[in-house]
RNA sequence: GCGCCAAUAGCUCAGCUGGAUAGAGCAACUGCCUUCUAAGCAGUAGGCCAGGGGUUCGAGUCCCUUUUGGCGCGCCA
């Protein structure tokens, strides 16, 4: 929590959790289990900025009407030394606080002073985090799903970051097994293709259809001729996939970046392979007696560590993908030691989490230190009517379609609007709309509008400066009170996301501070009011625009200076 | 058949570890620009929180069940 807010509750609870001891100690209420203290912020401002319902909570241990404990209480409470003014009872016996003056003219102080390291906090005590996300197969170019995952990761990343973990982002490159095969023999006969006519090789039938590999297979062929049809097979396959994996990976990397997403790594599944870390992973299970064979297959005994028991090692002697994702897995969380590993994932992955899981628990590590998110589907949206999508026919929406149609900070900004794990329609048509449906607008236009009265006012030579607690007083319009209100709660609403990993929470948090805002613009003036007041307001209008900017910032969102 | 996720305003979604009268945005209707950006604000209207049980001071929230929908359930990845 914000050092503010969190220290305005503490002291709360103490002085709340004395004055009924208080109580107790003079018999004004029979002797009964002290309940826990709950504190929170009540949904209808008319209740206060916090509240307390122990009193309805004690009821029955102190076998007393919840009004008259809470009576009790108030009469003890000692709210001097807190940042409370006065308290309420009310309803069926909350008891209701409300902030002193003070509390608001310290946050303006707090934000002013922090600046973009407003939000900043060290809930997450500085453990190191690894967050994998979109790793889409290099067989060709990403869909809209990725395009989510990829708002999801990135921006979960930032949250994790700001509320006090050690964040990397990774990419997990699957350039081998058996889908890089299927790949390699779609590029092969696209290849043999241009030399002898479509008619005469015959396109495999779980093949990929894209045009990507049309394309990649022509390349091939521009520098190295008609060369290698006469090889073997497996020479030209072998020739073909190392020649246009790395050129699909670049593209992964490229189109990623243009959507301002940047990794720490890309970790390559090749590499476990090489390092022969896989083959490991199956010996450290065979050690521990995980394992069985059955119908010349390998199998591990899931059954005994949570999941249903699955196959590691075919009975043609090849493992199944499983095995490098164990491997992969173990990787990081043993042989690079990050405290947590969160896996952003769409749903249709989640009946392969709990064999994850088991594995990792046979292997000895502690499976809840893998949390998975999942992402459920993105259906596509254009003319009111949803657009199928299937990436092996080719026909699927890419990442890069959709950047052509709709502007970086609309398509991160919509994304981010949904909670991970509700479906969600993406319509073109509306995200290309560049009006006041699109909320991405509705918030950098209230951005746009403090930096307007910046500027507006620095023309007549007026900059913000440091006010007095008197100074801020003076906002004491419910519009300004609600303004600062809501900025005090930033930090905790970040660490709220970040222990949800939920980074959508942010987005309705800065929609609402725009809303809060706008309301404050229309109803407060700034230029022309009288000097202490104007320069109060300059500060709140400099503290709402550096959350506006940490938020946005945050989800990579541009935040222009003028619309 | 089994498992996971969901169901809240006409539409898209919130509703924080159970709290007070269920909220936004869009769409509809009505107002507000000679003063810092009207991409804005104010107001009206809109609900058996899918149905039914249970848990308790108190349930949209937790448990059970039914219905509907999405996704999984391979020696594919």
């Amino acid at each position: 929590m914000s050092l503010l807010v969190a220290t305005a509750k503490d002291h709360l609870k103490e002085a709340i959790l004395s004055a009924l001891e208080k109580a107790l100690a003079e018999g004004a209420i029979s002797k009964g289990e002290v309940p826990p203290c709950s504190l929170e912020v009540p949904a209808d401002r008319a209740h206060g900025d916090w509240s307390c319902n122990i009193a309805l909570a004690g009821a029955r241990a102190f076998r007393c009407a919840p009004n008259k404990i809470a009576e009790a209480i108030k009469e003890r409470l000692e709210l001097s030394a807190t940042y409370f003014e006065r308290c309420e009872i009310a309803g069926p016996g909350f008891l209701n606080f409300y902030y002193a003056p003070r509390f608001y003219a310290d946050v303006l102080k707090e934000i002013r002073q922090r600046g973009e390291a407003y939000g900043k906090s060290d809930f997450g005590g500085g453990k190191r985090v690894l967050v994998e996300f979109v790793s889409a197969n290099p067989t060709g170019p990403m869909h809209i799903g990725n395009a989510r995952g990829g708002v999801l990761g990135d921006s979960l990343a930032s949250v994790l970051s700001e509320a006090g973990y050690q964040v990397e982002r990774e990419f997990y490159v699957n350039d081998a097994g058996n889908q890089v095969n299927r790949y390699s023999l779609s590029l092969e006969a696209r290849y043999l293709q241009i030399f002898q006519g479509e008619a005469a090789v015959e396109f495999p039938e779980d093949g990929y259809l894209g045009p990507d590999v049309v394309e990649n297979a022509k390349r091939f062929a521009e520098k190295h001729g008609d060369s290698y049809v006469n090889f073997s097979s497996e020479k030209r396959r072998k020739a073909l996939a190392q020649f246009a994996l790395p050129i699909n990976i670049q593209g992964l990397h490229d189109d990623l970046l243009r959507y301002r997403v940047e990794y720490n790594t890309w970790f390559h599944e090749s590499s476990l392979h090489e390092n022969g870390a896989v083959e490991r992973v199956i010996e450290l299970f065979q050690e521990k007696g995980a394992t069985y064979e059955k119908e010349g297959a390998l199998w591990f005994k899931g059954e005994e560590y949570g999941s249903e028991d699955f196959v590691l090692v075919r009975s043609n002697g090849v493992p199944t993908y499983v095995v490098p994702d164990i491997a992969y897995h173990y990787n990081k969380l043993v042989t690079r030691n990050f405290d947590l590993a969160i896996d952003v994932l769409g749903a249709d992955h989640h009946g392969y989490v709990p064999r994850l899981k088991a594995a990792l628990t046979a292997l000895g590590v502690d499976a809840s230190r893998l949390q998975v998110v999942m992402m459920q589907m993105v259906r596509l949206v254009r003319d009111g009517e949803i657009v199928k999508a299937s990436k092996r026919s080719g026909k699927a929406i890419t990442l890069v379609t959709l950047l052509e149609e709709v502007p970086v900070d609309a398509a991160r900004f919509l994304f981010n609007s949904f909670e991970p794990n509700t479906r969600m329609d993406f319509d073109l048509d509306l995200a290309v709309q560049q009006d006041a449906q699109n909320p991405v607008y509705y918030v950098q236009y209230a951005h746009a509008r403090i930096c307007s009265i910046l500027k507006n006012l620095k023309a007549d030579g007026i900059e913000p400066r440091d006010c007095t607690e008197e100074e801020l007083s003076l906002l004491s319009s419910p519009e300004e009170i609600e303004l600062i209100r809501h900025l005090s709660a930033y930090t905790d609403e970040l660490i709220q996301a970040a222990r949800t990993f939920d980074p959508a929470r942010i987005t309705r948090y800065v929609v609402n501070l725009a809303t809060l805002f706008h309301k404050f613009y229309n109803t407060c003036r700034v230029k022309g009011e009288e000097e202490a007041l104007m320069a109060a307001r300059l500060d709140l209008c400099t503290a709402a625009r550096t959350v506006i900017r940490n938020a946005l910032s945050l989800f990579r969102v541009s935040a222009p200076e003028e619309m």
